[in-house]
DNA sequence: CGCTGTACTATACACCGTACGTTATAGAGC
DNA sequence: GCTCTATAACGTACGGTGTATAGTACAGCG
């Protein structure tokens, strides 16, 4: 045992799924703002440098933590009417980015790449095309789908941690109460039915389901 | 004059407009990520600590900037169908938010605050009111056509972005095509139509359509 | 003239991502 | 058992970040 022997952790304590799980532990755990590689690799009981053999850089990271929650969707069941099976995919999508709220913010940052991102895409590609859509309108109706999904849950996700920070939401309130009703007649009337309807699954099918009544007809 | 006297600047420089403006061609030129208090500082001439007389902390300057913005959504003209007045709106909306691409990760990431944003829901409110639509609809309404177009143009603005740098442009090409064509025989299939509906006039329009015709019906 | 409020400065802290060069070790080949 | 080599993890350093805190000079007013 030479001397100079440092308390060294042993070699193969990484591994990039480890430090996708450590990393999205800590993302739900303190907020994407919070979250740094720094974070990481101390939770891991190791120098930040260590997770560049693995990851390019931090984006590469966030790449690999996004297609690892992806993989969480379910697939589409087949044996449904397909607007069922579209509102089976749409909601899914959504319930997972409530679950981690992280992801919406992936998704709206980073382009889809990866193998997990594929798989839900193509899901839900097959559906349209089954129903009879053109390869044009299946695709259109596919980022149509999506990019709702996508804002829709980004909204409701924002005003819901809005809500849990006391302080940021009796500002937001107040803010509100004091616009002038002579301004803004419709907003100050329609306050309450707004702080109502910005989240919930009612509003989300709200919205799916316009869409899919135009698709319908 | 002690010989202490500095270089000071004078009293009087600053104002919250002229640093909501000097930060947003900041943040035009060198895009979100890359922009900082102390890069406002240093354009005005001035410590980053002078800022903080005028607003609160970083994210207040957000809010601000973001209202500002929403200044120049313009005003629903009265003379049109309802549903052209709605499709006014979110074609004015989009258009401001691709003109200044930060303005969608302001609106996803902030929550909704400031005369200016009241002014414009106030505006698509009155349109759906004055068309028939009960309070907990307007609402809902106004939630579901918002978040769509945010969800819509941030990732027209993702994607767009994305081709700009030919680099990640080339990766993005080429990790959908090396997708198994057995695997993902749909997206494989569509992979041109999907590149080609991420963006685009045509492609927004086509899920606005899918909307106001699930509202007409 | 002196006072006070305030617009701006200076310094400092605790972080951040990551480029670069180094070192210790696991496993391969002898 | 030995050495050799590839590489996993390290340490250091750089240039940045937001902002807390304290200090300073000036405008306006009595």
């Amino acid at each position: 045992m030479p001397a100079s022997s440092r308390a060294r952790t042993p070699r193969n304590t990484l591994s990039p799924e480890l430090i996708v799980r450590t990393a999205l532990d800590l993302m739900e755990a303190k907020g994407l703002h919070a979250f740094s590689l720094r974070g990481v690799a101390g939770e891991l009981g190791v120098g930040p440098m260590a997770l560049y053999t693995y990851f390019r850089n931090k984006d590469d990271l966030y790449d690999a933590i996004r297609d690892h929650l992806m993989a969480l969707v379910p697939d589409v069941p087949q044996d449904l009417p397909w607007l069922d099976q579209v509102r089976f995919v749409c909601r899914g999508l959504r319930a997972l980015m409530l679950q981690h709220p992280c992801l919406a913010q992936l998704l709206a940052s980073r382009p889809l790449s990866g193998k997990e991102t594929a798989r839900v895409a193509e899901g839900l590609l097959g559906v349209l095309r089954a129903a009879g859509l053109e390869p044009e309108a299946a695709a259109r109706t596919h980022t149509t789908l999506f990019t709702y999904v996508l804002g829709a849950t980004t909204w409701e996700i924002q005003m819901a941690s809005e809500r849990l920070d006391p302080d940021a939401w009796r500002r937001l309130r107040t803010s509100m109460e004091s616009l002038s009703a002579h301004e803004f007649p419709t907003v100050v009337e329609l306050a309450p039915e707004l702080a109502r309807t910005s989240g919930g699954d009612e509003q989300f099918d709200y919205g799916l389901d316009l869409l899919l009544a135009g698709l319908a007809s």
